[in-house]
DNA sequence: ATTTATGTTCTATAAAAGTTCTCTTTAAAT
DNA sequence: ATTTAAAGAGAACTTTTATAGAACATAAAT
């Protein structure tokens, strides 16, 4: 039988989401008094109250008497894009924490990886829907935007935020973040052959450049895409 | 098979309705009070009673004594083709949706929408945190799963969730969703041409088509995209 | 063993929301 | 016109939510 029922009122609704995102961005669930002061409340009882009233309705799962033991297991039908893939909004990114959320959360959204890179890190992965089995080893995620057109005939485009898991190791096949000579981050598919490993491009116009394989570092593996348009 | 259908009166399916979407657009079902405000009605007990008419006719269910604990079942099925695409149908939910829900996967990735249709409803767009202004305009969201490489060229490909906005309007140049003769939906790039309007695929090997205006309505604009790689 | 952080339970209060009644009004059907 | 079902209004009432504070219990750490 179908149950999304979203029969949940405002706060039960925020506080989920809050829960979420927490999970989501920092990997633990939250403790009470973190949620008690993300809903500013004053006790934590209410926070225990709207769990209840949560976990009642099947939204989430916890292990009684364990700290930071909570399992988002649904979210309210209409979550948002942004409350999926977590905040996303140029204000955030561009240091507008303060006037968003001068609480604890958000803060890995922010930061960039490595050094002199064409790409630019800007959120961190937050989706679930597809990956369940990533809910336990739920690896680091990045997000990084997309500059150039050099994938594009795999649909990835100049702009696009693409969510990167962190791995040292993928399938000769996938695309991936590599480090050329820890010096370059590029997005590129990776063939490995033999010692050496071959970055295509997705664009014909690129060429595919081959490396011995210990000139290259993969640092994480293209999980999935999100573009905004105007 | 073919139940009772349309046993509702006008008040009983304009509240409905009004449930429905609020619950889509907020995420949590209206109280009393909004609906007898939204109905325009000064007293409480009439809600109830429609409420308690909807119960018994099977299209909604609810936790009594709960604050809003309102779930839609169902719809009406003489509603326009319009209204299809403003709400779900049941049935179709229901089908998408317990393959993700057997685990603790989850999340909003509802069925697939309407007859014959390229693109299929996955989850709904609203946010809450990271956009508060957007709260006011927050138009409703639907999200859609790209079936087809019509727009690949735009970088949109099959499989993609694509995240669209309402609207009755786009501008010209735009990608909509829009429904051609209230049978068809389809992602398009819009042209207006005076008392016509062109619809262009992204993709060389499928043409450009161009309808009288009346048979167009737009249901709304394309505003992201997601993709999940595997 | 003692501290610290955290989760649980209890009471109490108030506000919000849902329910049940009675009575009136409206609209449709015959 | 008469009858009937549906809808509206209003009030009293019950239950659920929310907030608050305190006391107690549990788990981990020192």
């Amino acid at each position: 039988m179908y149950e999304v029922c979203s029969m949940l009122t405002k706060k039960q609704k925020n506080l989920l989401i809050f829960i979420n995102k927490k999970i989501r961005s920092s990997g633990i669930s939250p403790s009470y008094e973190e949620m008690k002061n993300s809903l500013n409340l004053k006790s934590k009882s209410g926070i225990h109250r709207l769990i209840s009233a949560l976990e009642e309705r099947g939204f989430v799962k916890r292990l009684a008497h364990k700290a930071r033991a909570l399992e988002v297991v649904k979210l309210p039908e209409n979550a948002s894009a942004n409350d999926i893939f977590n905040t996303f909004t140029p204000s955030v990114i561009k240091g507008g924490l303060d006037k968003n959320n001068n609480k604890s959360s958000d803060v890995s959204v922010l930061g960039s990886i490595a050094a002199g890179t064409p790409i630019e890190a800007i959120q961190q992965e937050v989706d679930r829907v597809a990956l369940p089995e990533d809910l336990q080893n739920n690896g680091e995620h990045y997000g990084l935007k997309v500059k150039g057109d050099s994938m594009i005939e795999a649909g990835i485009n100049d702009g696009d935020t693409v969510i990167v898991k962190k791995a040292s190791n993928v399938d000769s096949g996938q695309i991936a973040v590599v480090l050329i000579d820890d010096q370059e981050a590029t997005l590129k598919r990776v063939r490995k052959k033999g010692n050496t490993i071959a970055l295509e491009a997705a664009n014909r116009n690129y060429g595919t450049k081959i490396y011995a394989a210990n000139r290259i570092k993969i640092q994480g593996k293209l999980v999935s895409l999100y573009r905004n348009f105007h």
